[in-house]
DNA sequence: TTACGTGCAGTTACATTATAACATAACACA
DNA sequence: TGTGTTATGTTATAATGTAACTGCACGTAA
């Protein structure tokens, strides 16, 4: 990612939790920079320690995670269970408000893409829940995948 | 579950590894009839506790999780991202090859409810995700879910 | 029967992921 | 300027998961 589309990004993100009245402090900035910098997802240590890379600076895991709880709140990032891994969320820019995410994960390079759920497919799934006497509370959808890079390899 | 369920329900996982023409041993069987007993998905530690519970005997994490491994990989146990937990599969007896499951994972009781996910919603699911380049190799489907006793209450 | 190979389980140690609890700093607003 | 609220710092520890090596049990073939 450009440098220019890193920073209109996070200006984007800075309006959206102004809207949303919470603030967007340095650290929390400094934290979804790195994430969005990222080209795979990053554990929470992980993040720790590009953290460092970054701004030669240190930040505990501690801080980490509730920073992380934060951005999640406001859809600025996501956490894959599959891996325990953050991610920052693909549609800041252009649609933050889309539906549910479905994230194809691949097992082989750790590569993520998100994308947004067709209205049927949540449709027919959350039809099939409520079925069962639930109702979804899911924020996301994970599939475990292989990607077509890794695919002829195994 | 009756002792008699459970007891035919081993009996079938017995079937199902020797046609596989691997070892179900006394561990084995004991580690999945814990799960099987357990109305709740179980950590691995909390099925090292449960398993001290039901047989006097000790077993320790390391040997839960390689057992875990091997129940996994014969399908009769499914491991749950969502909260790292273990259940044991529901179907077992009736249909143990049936397609790709969908779980429903009550997020304030931990009830979970396994169904098989109906054939077209799995047939878009997968269709999505070779649109987008990938092929899947999730064995299931998570949904974090309210269930109908807990809903009222929220 | 014995010897051998394979895979299962025991054991220790450690790595990774996550949270509790309390202290201090920064901010918002009367 | 004081006061309540939210964010961050700090330490400790809980919970989850894996590596690496050891010994044992079982099947098989000489």
């Amino acid at each position: 990612m450009s440098p220019e589309q890193l920073s209109s990004t996070v200006q984007t993100a800075k309006h959206i939790c102004s809207s949303a009245g919470v603030r967007f402090t340095e650290k929390r900035q400094k934290v979804l920079e790195v994430l969005i910098a990222s080209p795979i997802p990053l554990s929470a240590y992980e993040l720790v320690d590009q953290y460092q890379v970054h701004y030669k600076e240190e930040i505990r895991a501690m801080s980490v995670y509730r920073i992380l709880d934060f951005l999640q709140e406001e859809q600025l990032v996501h956490k894959l269970n599959f891996n325990n891994k953050f991610i920052s969320c693909s549609h800041i820019q252009c649609c933050h408000d889309h539906g549910m995410s479905q994230f194809m994960i691949c097992t082989e390079c750790g590569q993520v893409e998100e994308v947004a759920m067709p209205k049927e497919l949540l449709h027919s799934l959350t039809q099939r829940v409520s079925e069962s006497g639930y109702s979804m509370v899911s924020p996301h959808l994970e599939l475990a995948c292989i990607c077509h890079s890794c695919e002829p390899q195994i």
